[in-house]
DNA sequence: TCATCTTACACGTTTGAAGCGT
DNA sequence: AACGCTTCAAACGTGTAAGATG
């Protein structure tokens, strides 16, 4: 991955992204807001803030912000230039303040110009078994994957258009989380939000048919808690409680000035607790269990606590003998769910190289030339087009996350709100990008696929 | 002293280049 | 020359434990 200031020198370092500013254009509708509802019944989504309606499912109420920074949609930069479809009104079910104790319905949130789009959480059992025990995710400086990942299929796409899959993370609830010995509970308030990214998909943008034709994994997506990581990787404050987002944005012509419409999911059973090491030796099992990566540490693995135990003693004793010991299979009981993709495909094989990709789902956008207005009007019609994306400049070194070379050229944007976190550009006159892109010159080059974005970036502090 | 974070480590998995045969 | 298959080494992704930090 490479920094946009390393790709883009010219473009100096700054580029800011908010919802438009009072006074600068009036033109555009509201952004649509969030809401919740269930897979296959929300369709043409909507909600909340502004409305109040009762919500269909006892139990539940309209939620009170618990903070002012708290769950801002940062995808309103993307709704404010898009067209917007009908609305109906939802509220979102409450999130629990404790994990482990909830009996959150099967729920996925929304937000909403995608009528009839639907998303269902693929490995939705193997996410209720962590979360019934409480998920902890791991961050690390240099990153860490998400585990479970996130893996979805869509349906209710038009084939033949073109979408956008992105990801966020975005705290639950204003709170920071102690490990009480047996469970989590909330101790004091939390820190400042850090800077908003979102992932985007590595197959982005593809057709409908092609997002519809197997799930949709997220699998690679890196958390980190590094405030200046540079790697593009989401960033989260540990002892904090987050929920993925996933985001579908239609890019309705690849070379129009207007996308089609945005949905927005989440799902309550992928709530977590990020960690810097874990809390909860259940979570621990629980991840030994079902992620192939940490196969060596299931009971038959010679990274298994008897074996490294007996390692230690035999280190003590003097020179270690020659392992005659086979060690078992290392298949546990849940075996590694993660790690398939539709029938019998693995999940590493959906997201392929460029070069296994097909590419004819993708095909060049029919623009001409890289216009570097057509790119920021229409980023997603670069997505895929390696003709059309800027040269790396290279007198940056590669990313040192990836030791060998990216499959993708991942890039991504270090995009920071101006003050007040909003503003853009007054005299641009695009409906969409230039909703969101503002302080720089307008070659601002959209994040390759498999990149990160940052919006509507806050101050750190 | 305690809670939290960082780092090095060993191991299994994944990836892609190289080699080979057709 | 092109293609497909196999092999293999390097890189990556894990959780652990010791030590550092505040």
């Amino acid at each position: 991955m490479y920094h946009p200031r390393e790709l883009y020198p010219s473009l100096g370092t700054s580029y800011r992204l908010g919802p438009p500013q009072p006074g600068a254009d009036s033109s555009f509708p509201p952004a649509l807001a969030e809401g919740y509802c269930y897979p296959g019944e929300f369709w043409g989504a909507f909600l909340y803030r502004d409305w109040e309606v009762p919500w269909p499912w006892d139990g539940f109420s309209f939620p009170t912000p618990q903070s002012p920074d708290l769950d801002t949609p940062k995808l309103d930069c993307f709704l404010s230039g898009i067209e917007a479809g009908p609305r109906t009104l939802a509220a979102p079910p409450p999130l629990p303040p404790v994990l482990g104790t909830e009996s959150a319905p099967p729920a996925a949130e929304a937000l909403h110009s995608l009528p009839g789009v639907s998303l269902s959480l693929e490995n939705r059992e193997l996410w209720k078994e962590f979360n019934s025990v409480g998920t902890e995710m791991i961050i690390t400086k240099a990153g860490r994957r998400m585990f479970p990942a996130c893996r979805v299929s869509v349906t209710g796409l038009d084939p033949e258009a073109r979408y956008l899959f992105l990801l966020d993370v975005v705290p639950v609830d204003g709170a920071r989380y102690r490990w009480q010995g047996r469970r989590w509970e909330p101790s004091g308030k939390a820190e400042p939000r850090l800077p908003d990214r979102v992932y985007i998909h590595p197959d982005s943008p593809a057709t409908g048919a092609h997002w519809m034709r197997q799930p949709v994994s997220f699998h690679r997506v890196k958390l980190t808690n590094s405030t200046l990581d540079p790697h593009g990787h989401l960033i989260l404050h540990s002892m904090h409680k987050y929920q993925p987002r996933i985001h579908l944005v239609r890019a309705a012509q690849l070379c129009s000035q207007h996308w089609g419409g945005v949905a927005s999911f989440r799902f309550p059973e992928t709530t977590f607790i990020s960690v810097t090491a874990y809390q909860n030796p259940r979570i621990t099992q629980l991840k030994i269990a079902a992620n192939p990566f940490a196969k060596g540490f299931r009971e038959n693995g010679r990274n298994c606590k008897r074996e490294r135990d007996a390692r230690v003693k035999r280190k003590l004793r003097g020179p270690e003998p020659v392992a005659t010991e086979a060690y078992g299979s290392g298949e546990a009981p849940g075996g590694p769910c993660d790690s398939t993709l539709g029938g019998d495909v693995r999940e590493s094989d959906s997201e392929q190289a460029p070069a296994r990709r097909d590419t004819a789902l993708v095909p060049a956008p029919p623009c001409a030339g890289p216009s570097a207005e057509a790119y920021l009007l229409h980023p997603a019609a670069f997505h895929g087009a390696p003709n059309h994306l800027p040269t790396r400049n290279p007198s940056f070194p590669e990313a040192v996350d990836s030791g060998r070379s990216a499959p993708y050229s991942a890039a991504f944007l270090e995009l920071q709100s101006g003050p007040g976190g909003s503003g853009y550009p007054a005299a641009s006159p695009a409906p969409f990008a230039s909703h969101f892109l503002q302080g720089g010159p307008f070659s601002l080059p959209y994040p390759g696929p498999g990149a990160y974005l940052d919006v509507v970036s806050k101050p750190m502090y």
